[in-house]
DNA sequence: AAAATATAGATAACAAAATATCTATACATA
DNA sequence: TATGTATAGATATTTTGTTATCTATATTTT
């Protein structure tokens, strides 16, 4: 056993759920409980009590034998878990309907990230603050994301745009991008993507129903 | 076995890559080609091959031996595994930032998903047409849902008003919800709701960013 | 015509994730 | 004080999903 405790790894299903139980702790934290049972979350959830469990444990929430989980305690886990107890910088390229949609969401602060710039190449859209956010023209780029130092970009483009605004990002050291143009970037492997796919919950939808 | 050849299920993860495939014979299918391999669908994809073999056969996909799987005939077993071949009339609830965004996107009439209304409770939103949809108030639900003989409801609304309005769908008769605000919600057995919640995606990306 | 090759098809092995079961303990109740 | 109970903790089992391997067969190459 190594100095850094080597703990089992996290399992990807778990991580995705951490921000659900995040808010139902802020919940419970805001009316004043102090602990929370895996049964008082499974009513919440829809999800067993042995899988909240189990994914509480995973990330070393605190708890107390018989009477539940600390709810300020496990925040703090969760929080420390994702990296949301810090801001990070982060910019979006493609001002579109969505684009639009997440830099009006206020939320991305209580999860880590901070949009502090967006880029277009339409002139319509360059100049024109969406929600506060400054909007450069997309030649800019490079050099925005050098001065304020950027290290998260969130691409609400088309996807045919995608792999070249992708190429400029990777060149300016870009180690993060969360996708949602419906295109599989190709990237250098040190650069992480998250890729969001609208349709695959629409399947999902369409799947269940079928099988009604 | 019964008279209904008995498939294995279809795994969800399965489901959830099936757009992708479909994005990627549509564009084969405009260029002519007749049958894709799964060796080139893993180029377009980060997958392995075998998982794209795995999942096209597990909903049918005809095929040739050395040669691939069949372009138009793969396009066909899929959309009609997931039921885009025929639209299904649908409305969205709650037209804010991200309403706004899925109202503004057409891609949905390829996803067998036709959105026909949209609702709100804000005397500014209603009445104003949103890339061509109406947007009625909120308590007009149950009349047209009835009168347009709707059946598949997207939630784009707060979370505190998403329980009430599930209520009032669900009386009137809806089966499918799908849902965008970050509750659980409540419903009878025999209603499906599919849940999105974009934090999981960014609790992935951040997490696989501090892995690092 | 024969040999090499790329692939679907089938099956097997492995890994990840979900679920079940059992134990220990703090607390509540009688 | 003794007994019952709800829960975390630990471990085992089952299910689901992924990856590997082997076979058969069309196609291409020699």
């Amino acid at each position: 056993m190594s100095l850094s405790t080597r703990r089992k790894s996290i399992s990807v299903q778990t991580i995705r759920r951490l921000p659900q139980y995040l808010r139902i702790f802020y919940n419970f934290h805001t009316y004043g409980r102090e602990l929370v049972s895996s049964t008082d979350l499974a009513a919440e959830t829809h999800l067993l009590p042995i899988v909240i469990k189990k994914d509480l444990q995973s990330v070393g929430a605190p708890s107390k034998r018989r009477a539940g989980f600390k709810v300020a305690g496990t925040i703090h886990v969760i929080e420390q878990f994702l990296g949301w107890n810090n801001l990070n910088k982060a910019f979006l390229v493609g001002v579109g309907h969505l684009g639009a949609a997440l830099l009006g969401f206020d939320g991305f602060k209580n999860h880590g990230l901070e949009i502090v710039a967006a880029f277009d190449t339409r002139p319509e859209k360059v100049g024109v603050p969406v929600n506060g956010v400054p909007v450069y023209h997309t030649a800019q780029l490079t050099s925005i994301i050098e001065k304020e130092n950027l290290k998260i970009a969130v691409l609400t483009l088309p996807a045919a745009a995608a792999q070249g605004v992708t190429d400029t990002l990777t060149a300016a050291g870009i180690k993060a991008i969360w996708n949602f143009a419906p295109v599989n970037l190709k990237v250098p492997s040190d650069v992480v993507v998250q890729k969001e796919d609208i349709a695959s919950g629409l399947a999902e939808l369409c799947a269940k129903l079928k099988s009604r």
